[in-house]
DNA sequence: CTACGTGCAAAGCTTTTGCATGGAA
DNA sequence: TTCCATGCAAAAGCTTTGCACGTAG
Protein backbone atom coordinates (compact mmCIF):
# COMPACT_ATOMS: atom_id res chain seq x y z
CA UNK A 1 0.00 0.00 0.00
CA UNK A 2 1.69 3.11 -1.36
CA UNK A 3 1.97 6.36 0.27
CA UNK A 4 -0.55 5.91 3.33
CA UNK A 5 1.14 4.38 6.20
CA UNK A 6 -0.10 1.37 8.43
CA UNK A 7 -0.82 2.73 12.16
CA UNK A 8 -0.23 0.23 14.81
CA UNK A 9 -2.85 -1.80 15.42
CA UNK A 10 -3.67 -2.97 19.30
CA UNK A 11 -5.25 -6.32 18.88
CA UNK A 12 -3.35 -8.46 16.14
CA UNK A 13 -5.72 -9.51 13.14
CA UNK A 14 -5.47 -13.06 13.84
CA UNK A 15 -7.30 -12.59 17.09
CA UNK A 16 -9.68 -10.10 15.70
CA UNK A 17 -10.74 -12.77 13.92
CA UNK A 18 -10.92 -15.22 16.24
CA UNK A 19 -13.17 -12.93 18.54
CA UNK A 20 -15.65 -13.04 15.77
CA UNK A 21 -15.84 -16.11 14.91
CA UNK A 22 -16.55 -16.83 18.99
CA UNK A 23 -19.48 -14.66 18.89
CA UNK A 24 -20.68 -16.77 16.03
CA UNK A 25 -19.69 -20.10 17.59
CA UNK A 26 -17.22 -20.63 15.54
CA UNK A 27 -13.96 -21.68 15.92
CA UNK A 28 -10.15 -20.47 14.56
CA UNK A 29 -9.34 -23.95 13.07
CA UNK A 30 -5.91 -24.10 11.36
CA UNK A 31 -6.67 -23.54 8.38
CA UNK A 32 -8.60 -20.45 8.95
CA UNK A 33 -6.00 -19.20 10.82
CA UNK A 34 -3.46 -20.07 8.09
CA UNK A 35 -5.69 -18.42 5.66
CA UNK A 36 -5.49 -14.86 8.03
CA UNK A 37 -2.20 -15.34 8.60
CA UNK A 38 -0.57 -15.59 4.43
CA UNK A 39 -3.25 -12.41 4.03
CA UNK A 40 -1.90 -10.56 6.95
CA UNK A 41 1.48 -11.24 5.94
CA UNK A 42 1.76 -8.78 2.90
CA UNK A 43 -0.43 -5.90 2.43
CA UNK A 44 -0.92 -6.27 -0.87
CA UNK A 45 -4.24 -6.32 -3.12
CA UNK A 46 -5.36 -9.53 -3.67
CA UNK A 47 -7.89 -11.99 -4.80
CA UNK A 48 -8.75 -15.21 -3.93
CA UNK A 49 -6.59 -17.12 -6.28
CA UNK A 50 -3.64 -16.14 -4.70
CA UNK A 51 -4.00 -17.66 -1.81
CA UNK A 52 -5.24 -20.45 -3.31
CA UNK A 53 -2.55 -21.25 -5.26
CA UNK A 54 -0.24 -20.77 -2.15
CA UNK A 55 -2.12 -23.04 0.44
CA UNK A 56 -4.21 -25.42 -1.54
CA UNK A 57 -2.56 -29.16 -1.38
CA UNK A 58 -0.24 -27.93 1.27
CA UNK A 59 0.35 -29.10 5.07
CA UNK A 60 -0.64 -26.40 6.86
CA UNK A 61 -2.27 -24.66 4.06
CA UNK A 62 -6.31 -24.69 2.71
CA UNK A 63 -8.65 -26.36 0.13
CA UNK A 64 -9.98 -24.14 -2.83
CA UNK A 65 -13.48 -23.89 -0.79
CA UNK A 66 -11.88 -23.21 2.49
CA UNK A 67 -10.40 -20.59 1.04
CA UNK A 68 -13.43 -18.98 -0.06
CA UNK A 69 -15.30 -19.76 2.83
CA UNK A 70 -12.57 -17.85 4.91
CA UNK A 71 -12.80 -14.66 2.72
CA UNK A 72 -16.00 -14.68 3.32
CA UNK A 73 -15.53 -15.11 7.25
CA UNK A 74 -12.82 -11.96 7.36
CA UNK A 75 -15.02 -9.80 5.13
CA UNK A 76 -17.77 -10.27 7.55
CA UNK A 77 -15.44 -9.75 9.99
CA UNK A 78 -14.72 -6.59 8.98
CA UNK A 79 -11.05 -7.64 8.27
CA UNK A 80 -10.37 -7.34 4.82
CA UNK A 81 -12.80 -5.56 2.02
CA UNK A 82 -13.60 -5.94 -1.80
CA UNK A 83 -11.89 -3.21 -3.56
CA UNK A 84 -12.51 -3.88 -7.35
CA UNK A 85 -13.09 -6.38 -9.98
CA UNK A 86 -9.98 -7.45 -12.17
CA UNK A 87 -10.29 -9.87 -14.65
CA UNK A 88 -13.87 -10.91 -13.63
CA UNK A 89 -11.90 -11.71 -9.92
CA UNK A 90 -12.73 -9.43 -6.53
CA UNK A 91 -9.97 -7.92 -5.59
CA UNK A 92 -9.56 -7.50 -1.82
CA UNK A 93 -7.14 -6.00 0.85
CA UNK A 94 -6.84 -4.72 4.84
CA UNK A 95 -9.59 -2.97 6.19
CA UNK A 96 -7.82 -3.24 9.65
CA UNK A 97 -5.12 -1.04 10.43
CA UNK A 98 -5.00 0.86 7.95
CA UNK A 99 -6.64 4.68 7.37
CA UNK A 100 -9.60 4.32 5.16
CA UNK A 101 -8.87 5.15 1.16
CA UNK A 102 -10.43 4.69 -2.15
CA UNK A 103 -8.14 3.86 -5.13
CA UNK A 104 -7.41 5.05 -8.66
CA UNK A 105 -7.33 2.51 -11.34
CA UNK A 106 -5.23 2.67 -14.39
CA UNK A 107 -7.23 0.95 -17.32
CA UNK A 108 -3.72 0.38 -19.24
CA UNK A 109 -1.46 -0.88 -16.61
CA UNK A 110 -3.94 -1.90 -14.25
CA UNK A 111 -1.78 0.06 -11.14
CA UNK A 112 -4.24 0.64 -8.25
CA UNK A 113 -3.49 4.12 -6.62
CA UNK A 114 -4.72 4.99 -3.29
CA UNK A 115 -6.05 7.88 -1.84
CA UNK A 116 -7.26 8.59 1.57
CA UNK A 117 -10.77 9.68 1.77
CA UNK A 118 -11.71 11.24 4.22
CA UNK A 119 -13.67 14.17 2.34
CA UNK A 120 -15.83 11.49 0.27
CA UNK A 121 -16.54 9.64 3.59
CA UNK A 122 -17.91 13.08 5.20
CA UNK A 123 -19.81 14.03 2.63
CA UNK A 124 -21.33 10.08 2.06
CA UNK A 125 -22.34 10.58 5.68
CA UNK A 126 -23.86 13.50 5.11
CA UNK A 127 -25.64 12.41 1.85
CA UNK A 128 -27.31 8.96 3.56
CA UNK A 129 -27.83 10.79 6.56
CA UNK A 130 -30.28 12.89 4.24
CA UNK A 131 -32.04 10.06 3.17
CA UNK A 132 -32.42 8.18 5.83
CA UNK A 133 -29.94 5.86 5.28
CA UNK A 134 -27.93 3.59 7.33
CA UNK A 135 -24.45 3.71 5.74
CA UNK A 136 -22.00 0.94 6.10
CA UNK A 137 -19.33 1.32 3.75
CA UNK A 138 -18.97 1.94 -0.01
CA UNK A 139 -16.75 1.21 -2.61
CA UNK A 140 -15.42 3.66 -5.25
CA UNK A 141 -13.10 2.83 -8.09
CA UNK A 142 -12.08 5.94 -10.19
CA UNK A 143 -10.77 4.65 -13.40
CA UNK A 144 -8.22 6.47 -16.31
CA UNK A 145 -5.57 6.63 -17.14
CA UNK A 146 -2.36 7.36 -14.78
CA UNK A 147 0.58 9.33 -15.20
CA UNK A 148 3.14 6.93 -16.27
CA UNK A 149 0.84 5.43 -18.52
CA UNK A 150 -0.04 8.94 -20.34
CA UNK A 151 3.57 10.03 -20.54
CA UNK A 152 3.70 10.03 -24.49
CA UNK A 153 5.36 6.98 -25.72
CA UNK A 154 8.89 8.09 -26.13
CA UNK A 155 10.11 4.92 -24.79
CA UNK A 156 6.90 3.47 -23.18
CA UNK A 157 6.92 4.07 -19.36
CA UNK A 158 4.31 1.28 -18.98
CA UNK A 159 4.52 -0.79 -15.89
CA UNK A 160 2.62 -3.41 -17.37
CA UNK A 161 1.74 -3.75 -20.97
CA UNK A 162 -1.88 -5.31 -20.91
CA UNK A 163 -2.35 -5.15 -24.77
CA UNK B 1 -34.63 7.29 -12.38
CA UNK B 2 -36.12 8.82 -8.99
CA UNK B 3 -35.57 12.22 -7.89
CA UNK B 4 -32.91 13.71 -10.85
CA UNK B 5 -34.83 14.96 -13.47
CA UNK B 6 -34.37 14.28 -17.89
CA UNK B 7 -32.57 16.51 -19.20
CA UNK B 8 -33.66 17.12 -23.10
CA UNK B 9 -30.92 15.34 -25.49
CA UNK B 10 -29.53 17.08 -28.43
CA UNK B 11 -28.73 14.22 -30.57
CA UNK B 12 -31.22 10.87 -29.79
CA UNK B 13 -28.81 7.93 -28.54
CA UNK B 14 -29.48 6.01 -31.72
CA UNK B 15 -27.57 9.00 -33.89
CA UNK B 16 -25.31 9.26 -31.08
CA UNK B 17 -24.56 5.42 -31.48
CA UNK B 18 -24.63 5.56 -35.30
CA UNK B 19 -22.05 7.78 -35.05
CA UNK B 20 -19.78 6.05 -32.77
CA UNK B 21 -20.49 2.83 -34.57
CA UNK B 22 -19.23 5.04 -38.39
CA UNK B 23 -16.02 5.91 -36.36
CA UNK B 24 -14.93 2.13 -35.83
CA UNK B 25 -16.13 1.33 -39.23
CA UNK B 26 -18.98 -0.77 -38.16
CA UNK B 27 -22.89 -0.49 -38.88
CA UNK B 28 -25.85 0.29 -37.44
CA UNK B 29 -27.95 -2.98 -38.11
CA UNK B 30 -31.33 -3.76 -36.82
CA UNK B 31 -30.61 -5.56 -33.84
CA UNK B 32 -28.22 -3.30 -32.84
CA UNK B 33 -30.94 -0.06 -33.32
CA UNK B 34 -33.90 -2.43 -31.43
CA UNK B 35 -31.34 -2.79 -28.64
CA UNK B 36 -30.72 0.86 -28.20
CA UNK B 37 -34.00 1.55 -29.00
CA UNK B 38 -35.29 -1.09 -25.89
CA UNK B 39 -32.57 0.01 -23.44
CA UNK B 40 -33.39 3.98 -23.55
CA UNK B 41 -37.18 3.40 -24.15
CA UNK B 42 -36.88 3.16 -20.21
CA UNK B 43 -34.89 4.90 -17.80
CA UNK B 44 -34.48 2.18 -15.09
CA UNK B 45 -31.41 -0.04 -14.13
CA UNK B 46 -30.94 -2.83 -16.04
CA UNK B 47 -29.09 -5.97 -16.76
CA UNK B 48 -28.27 -8.17 -19.82
CA UNK B 49 -30.60 -10.19 -19.54
CA UNK B 50 -33.89 -8.00 -19.07
CA UNK B 51 -33.41 -7.33 -22.79
CA UNK B 52 -32.35 -10.67 -23.67
CA UNK B 53 -35.64 -12.16 -22.02
CA UNK B 54 -37.09 -9.15 -24.56
CA UNK B 55 -35.61 -9.90 -27.84
CA UNK B 56 -34.46 -12.84 -27.85
CA UNK B 57 -36.12 -14.75 -30.53
CA UNK B 58 -38.47 -12.11 -31.47
CA UNK B 59 -38.96 -10.63 -34.75
CA UNK B 60 -37.40 -7.35 -34.57
CA UNK B 61 -35.50 -8.85 -31.66
CA UNK B 62 -31.99 -10.02 -31.22
CA UNK B 63 -29.65 -13.07 -30.17
CA UNK B 64 -28.49 -13.67 -26.59
CA UNK B 65 -24.82 -12.95 -28.33
CA UNK B 66 -26.00 -9.57 -29.85
CA UNK B 67 -27.23 -7.74 -26.82
CA UNK B 68 -23.97 -8.82 -24.40
CA UNK B 69 -21.87 -8.03 -27.53
CA UNK B 70 -24.34 -4.46 -27.85
CA UNK B 71 -24.35 -3.64 -24.46
CA UNK B 72 -20.42 -3.44 -25.09
CA UNK B 73 -20.44 -1.24 -27.71
CA UNK B 74 -23.10 0.74 -25.85
CA UNK B 75 -20.90 1.28 -22.80
CA UNK B 76 -17.75 1.90 -25.05
CA UNK B 77 -19.76 4.24 -27.07
CA UNK B 78 -20.42 6.34 -23.38
CA UNK B 79 -24.53 5.81 -24.09
CA UNK B 80 -24.25 3.41 -21.27
CA UNK B 81 -22.55 2.64 -17.74
CA UNK B 82 -22.39 -0.13 -15.72
CA UNK B 83 -23.45 1.51 -12.18
CA UNK B 84 -23.61 -2.04 -9.51
CA UNK B 85 -22.93 -5.83 -9.27
CA UNK B 86 -26.53 -7.44 -8.65
CA UNK B 87 -26.70 -11.18 -8.06
CA UNK B 88 -23.49 -11.73 -9.78
CA UNK B 89 -24.91 -9.81 -12.81
CA UNK B 90 -23.54 -6.20 -13.80
CA UNK B 91 -26.39 -3.46 -13.66
CA UNK B 92 -26.24 -0.70 -16.38
CA UNK B 93 -28.28 2.38 -16.87
CA UNK B 94 -27.80 5.52 -18.64
CA UNK B 95 -24.97 7.45 -19.06
CA UNK B 96 -26.43 9.80 -21.86
CA UNK B 97 -28.55 12.47 -21.41
CA UNK B 98 -28.87 12.29 -17.30
CA UNK B 99 -26.86 14.38 -14.72
CA UNK B 100 -24.08 12.67 -12.85
CA UNK B 101 -25.39 10.76 -10.04
CA UNK B 102 -24.19 7.62 -7.96
CA UNK B 103 -26.16 5.46 -5.53
CA UNK B 104 -26.99 4.13 -2.19
CA UNK B 105 -27.59 1.02 -2.25
CA UNK B 106 -29.78 -0.94 -0.01
CA UNK B 107 -28.38 -4.27 1.18
CA UNK B 108 -31.57 -5.51 2.38
CA UNK B 109 -34.35 -4.22 -0.46
CA UNK B 110 -32.00 -3.91 -2.99
CA UNK B 111 -33.33 -0.46 -3.85
CA UNK B 112 -30.96 1.93 -5.57
CA UNK B 113 -31.10 5.50 -4.60
CA UNK B 114 -29.85 8.02 -6.70
CA UNK B 115 -27.90 11.25 -5.52
CA UNK B 116 -26.42 13.34 -7.45
CA UNK B 117 -22.64 13.78 -7.42
CA UNK B 118 -21.21 17.06 -8.07
CA UNK B 119 -19.41 17.63 -4.70
CA UNK B 120 -17.63 14.37 -5.13
CA UNK B 121 -16.69 14.57 -9.15
CA UNK B 122 -14.84 17.79 -7.86
CA UNK B 123 -13.25 16.14 -5.10
CA UNK B 124 -12.13 13.55 -7.14
CA UNK B 125 -11.22 15.58 -10.52
CA UNK B 126 -8.79 17.63 -7.76
CA UNK B 127 -7.43 14.11 -6.46
CA UNK B 128 -6.69 13.05 -9.72
CA UNK B 129 -4.98 15.79 -10.87
CA UNK B 130 -2.51 15.96 -7.74
CA UNK B 131 -1.24 12.65 -9.23
CA UNK B 132 -0.99 13.34 -12.85
CA UNK B 133 -4.38 10.77 -13.11
CA UNK B 134 -6.45 11.15 -16.17
CA UNK B 135 -9.64 10.79 -15.26
CA UNK B 136 -12.41 9.09 -17.38
CA UNK B 137 -14.88 7.74 -14.96
CA UNK B 138 -15.72 6.72 -11.65
CA UNK B 139 -18.00 4.03 -9.91
CA UNK B 140 -19.21 4.54 -6.37
CA UNK B 141 -21.47 2.13 -4.67
CA UNK B 142 -22.84 3.46 -1.23
CA UNK B 143 -24.16 0.40 0.94
CA UNK B 144 -26.15 0.01 4.37
CA UNK B 145 -29.95 -0.02 4.90
CA UNK B 146 -32.56 2.30 3.79
CA UNK B 147 -34.91 4.54 5.47
CA UNK B 148 -37.83 1.90 4.39
CA UNK B 149 -35.75 -1.29 6.05
CA UNK B 150 -34.48 0.25 9.14
CA UNK B 151 -37.64 1.50 10.13
CA UNK B 152 -38.39 -1.23 13.43
CA UNK B 153 -40.46 -3.99 12.38
CA UNK B 154 -43.75 -3.08 13.50
CA UNK B 155 -45.51 -4.25 10.40
CA UNK B 156 -42.89 -4.65 7.81
CA UNK B 157 -41.98 -1.56 5.31
CA UNK B 158 -39.65 -4.04 3.44
CA UNK B 159 -40.77 -3.46 -0.54
CA UNK B 160 -38.93 -6.62 -1.31
CA UNK B 161 -37.99 -9.14 1.40
CA UNK B 162 -34.87 -11.08 0.39
CA UNK B 163 -34.48 -13.11 3.63
C1' DC C 1 -16.32 -10.00 -53.61
C1' DT C 2 -15.07 -8.69 -49.04
C1' DA C 3 -15.89 -7.48 -44.53
C1' DC C 4 -18.92 -7.01 -40.99
C1' DG C 5 -22.86 -9.27 -38.18
C1' DT C 6 -25.80 -12.67 -36.38
C1' DG C 7 -27.25 -16.87 -34.04
C1' DC C 8 -26.41 -21.11 -31.99
C1' DA C 9 -24.18 -23.90 -29.07
C1' DA C 10 -20.27 -24.85 -26.57
C1' DA C 11 -16.75 -23.28 -23.72
C1' DG C 12 -14.79 -20.39 -19.95
C1' DC C 13 -14.35 -18.69 -15.39
C1' DT C 14 -14.79 -17.73 -10.86
C1' DT C 15 -17.41 -18.87 -6.91
C1' DT C 16 -20.74 -21.81 -4.53
C1' DT C 17 -22.66 -26.04 -2.79
C1' DG C 18 -23.70 -31.04 -1.62
C1' DC C 19 -21.92 -34.64 0.73
C1' DA C 20 -19.14 -37.82 3.33
C1' DT C 21 -15.52 -37.84 6.51
C1' DG C 22 -13.02 -36.12 10.56
C1' DG C 23 -12.27 -33.86 14.89
C1' DA C 24 -13.10 -30.80 18.96
C1' DA C 25 -15.83 -30.28 23.26
C1' DT D 1 -22.56 -37.48 20.87
C1' DT D 2 -23.13 -33.44 18.52
C1' DC D 3 -21.97 -29.92 15.72
C1' DC D 4 -18.66 -27.42 13.28
C1' DA D 5 -15.15 -27.86 9.35
C1' DT D 6 -12.70 -29.59 5.57
C1' DG D 7 -11.94 -31.31 0.89
C1' DC D 8 -13.32 -33.00 -3.27
C1' DA D 9 -15.87 -32.79 -7.11
C1' DA D 10 -19.76 -31.25 -9.28
C1' DA D 11 -22.94 -27.51 -10.01
C1' DA D 12 -24.14 -22.86 -10.94
C1' DG D 13 -24.59 -18.96 -13.59
C1' DC D 14 -23.25 -15.09 -16.26
C1' DT D 15 -20.56 -13.88 -20.18
C1' DT D 16 -17.58 -14.92 -24.02
C1' DT D 17 -16.16 -17.24 -28.15
C1' DG D 18 -15.77 -20.32 -32.39
C1' DC D 19 -17.92 -21.14 -36.42
C1' DA D 20 -20.83 -21.23 -40.46
C1' DC D 21 -23.96 -18.68 -42.76
C1' DG D 22 -25.95 -14.18 -44.37
C1' DT D 23 -25.91 -9.78 -46.28
C1' DA D 24 -24.79 -4.91 -47.00
C1' DG D 25 -21.91 -2.11 -50.10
Amino acid sequence: MSELSAMPVAVPPVDKFREFLLTKGMRLTPEREAIVTAVYASHEHFDADVWIEKLERRKGGASRSTVYRTLSLLEEAGLIRKVARSNDREVYEHDYGYPQHDHLICKKCGEMIEFPNEVIAEVLEEIAARHGFRMSGHRLEVDGICADCSRPPERMHRKLDMI
